[in-house]
RNA sequence: GCGCCCGUAGCUCAGUGGACAGAGCGGCGGACUUCUAAUCCGCGGGUCGGAGGUUCGAAUCCUCCCGGGCGCACCA
């Protein structure tokens, strides 16, 4: 069993007043360390006062050795008031988890695969595909922190219409002319003119480099022309008819918004449709439990699509899963700028990366739920890195290995408590026990940002705790070093989450 | 017209049923012979877009309205 130390003392709570219940931090340092509104919940079923019942689990409750006193308020809420032993065992708990403090969440273990970026190798990643894999990555850890086994792959199309332009362009650009109407410009077109080859395979070796630069790494490619090898098989197992020359499916008859054109009408030539649906076989049949697609909301509108062709090959949909994250808008000195791969104005996340330095570019863009817009200055970018909180974080971390470098050899291992704890000691144990809270949720909400909240909070109480109490050479030290250690393990755990490495120094 | 998302402090945003709504940045004022001042403390700042509804309780759930973004291809 993992250590989740506010987990047990529930479960305990629980079992003494004969109800499921959750503990939370209340706002208030007056309404205790823990509270919960169980009382107020089972008023309706029980047929009693919700005060009454509070009356009875705070009474149930006080019996327990880690509660000091408990308290009914408000309409209903037990407030409880634990003693200086439960923050000793609960860091204890902790410590006894290693670096692992806040894995292994899952009840069984899937595994998954997270599709993301994909986005097709015509050019540089721009910031706003950046987003898609920091978002996919972030989610990615989540999985792999709860237990679950994950692989990332990036799927491209290598032949159609963008790809054909690409390399007209390429071309065009090693004969020294100008690029084709609707073709793509820029200085990296004129790179790759000076390489020789197609240039599809050396654009993705770069999207890769840069990519890996971000610390997102795939661990496989999938080409569209080889799963549209296998559209002859797949195709008559779907739901479809023809229509003015062309294939459709039936999807709007699975859930689908509207039917898709699978084979076009002029040569027969599959659509990225039909791909789509040769792709998702070759997923499933891979044996993921799982397959999670990475899209930006400008393809909400196929959200749909691809539970329908799961449902029409007879998979379980359940295991298909679509996420959806805003878009990335770029402003420059409050200017808005629209982004065009083919103008060759985009802002490519390498240049951010050496803008604004990849911690601070992998925070930035995981910050946000994937539900927000997230607005971005380039011009502020740079300035703003110094104020980003990511840094206020890594600090925590640093000051923590600057005062366990400087600690004795065999102060360790003893969480003696030589006197009372203060304040902002009992505040930063609460504070590190809600790790496995805040993991589980983001996971389930597929929203990663709760973790670098989470972290800011951290830092904060640390830095609190820092500023009030020493460490080295106080009576409290065997228990401070113990709380020091523990917080520099959930700091690295949650930059590691959001893609952030944790620094020694700074 | 239809669909998805957003509207919370001057700015950028956390907060998906609980007790007087939070943070960063910006503004003002304090704290370093000390384990890292990239820190800490204080002050100022809000009709949670609007109106109804559900609930003991709503920023949060439901309905309508008003703003904004993004889609609605035999492009990917």
């Amino acid at each position: 069993m993992p250590a989740d130390p506010v987990k047990a003392l529930a479960a305990a709570i629980a079992a003494a007043a004969g109800a499921e219940l959750e503990l939370e931090r209340p706002g208030e340092a007056e309404h205790g360390d823990y509270a919960t509104n169980v009382a107020l919940r089972l008023a309706g079923a029980r047929r009693k006062p919700p005060r009454e019942i509070a009356a009875e689990i705070a009474t149930a409750a006080e019996g327990l050795p880690a509660v000091e006193r408990t308290e009914v308020a408000g309409p209903g809420f037990v407030n409880l008031f634990l003693r200086d032993e439960w923050f000793a065992a609960a860091l204890s708990e902790i410590l006894g988890d290693g670096a692992a403090y806040g894995s292994g969440g899952a009840e069984r273990q899937e595994r998954v695969q997270v599709e993301m970026v994909s986005a097709n190798p015509t050019g540089p990643i721009p910031v706003s595909s950046a987003r898609n894999g920091a978002y996919g990555d972030a989610v990615a850890r989540l999985f792999e922190l709860a237990g679950h086994e994950v692989e990332r792959e990036y799927y491209y199309n290598d032949s159609g219409g963008q790809m054909d332009r690409f390399r007209a362009s390429v071309e065009a650009a090693r004969r020294g002319e100008e690029p084709p109407e609707d073709g793509y410009k820029g200085a990296y077109i004129n790179d790759l003119a000076a390489l020789k080859g197609d240039p599809v395979p050396l654009m993705l070796k770069e999207i890769e480099s840069s990519l890996e630069r971000f610390r997102v790494h795939f661990d496989s490619f999938r080409r569209q022309s080889e799963l549209e090898l296998r559209l002859p098989e797949l195709l008559p197992r779907l739901d479809t008819y023809e229509k003015e020359g062309a294939l459709w499916a039936r999807s709007s008859a699975h859930g689908d918004d509207e039917d898709r054109v699978l084979l076009r009408s002029e040569d027969r030539s599959p659509t990225y449709r039909a791909a789509d649906v040769a792709y998702l076989v070759d997923k499933l049949d891979r044996g993921f439990d799982r397959a999670i697609y990475v899209l930006g909301a400008d393809h909400h509108g196929t959200r749909n699509w691809y539970a329908a062709v799961a449902r029409m090959l007879g998979y379980d949909p359940e295991r298909v899963e679509v996420l959806l994250y805003q878009l990335v808008h770029l402003t420059k000195g409050g200017e808005q700028t629209k982004m065009s791969k083919r103008r060759g104005d985009v802002v490519f996340l390498d240049d951010f990366m050496d803008e604004i330095g990849v911690d601070a570019a992998r925070w930035y863009l995981v910050n946000r739920g994937p539900d927000q817009t997230i607005e971005i200055d380039i011009d502020l970018a740079a300035e703003r890195s110094q104020k980003n909180p990511v840094y206020y974080v890594q600090y925590a971390h640093a000051r923590i290995a600057g005062i366990l470098r400087n600690a004795p050899d065999n102060a360790g291992n003893s969480l003696l408590l030589a006197k009372p704890l203060a304040p902002a000691e009992r505040e930063l144990v609460k504070r590190l026990a809600e790790l496995p809270a805040v993991a589980a949720e983001a996971l389930t909400k597929r929203g990663p940002q709760g973790v670098p909240t989470y972290a800011i909070r951290v830092a904060d109480d640390f830095h609190r705790f820092y500023h009030e109490h020493r460490v080295l050479e106080s009576e409290q030290q065997a228990f401070r070093l113990g709380l020091c250690l523990a917080t520099q393990r959930v700091i690295a755990t949650c930059l590691h989450l959001v893609g952030v490495e944790a620094p020694e120094r700074m």
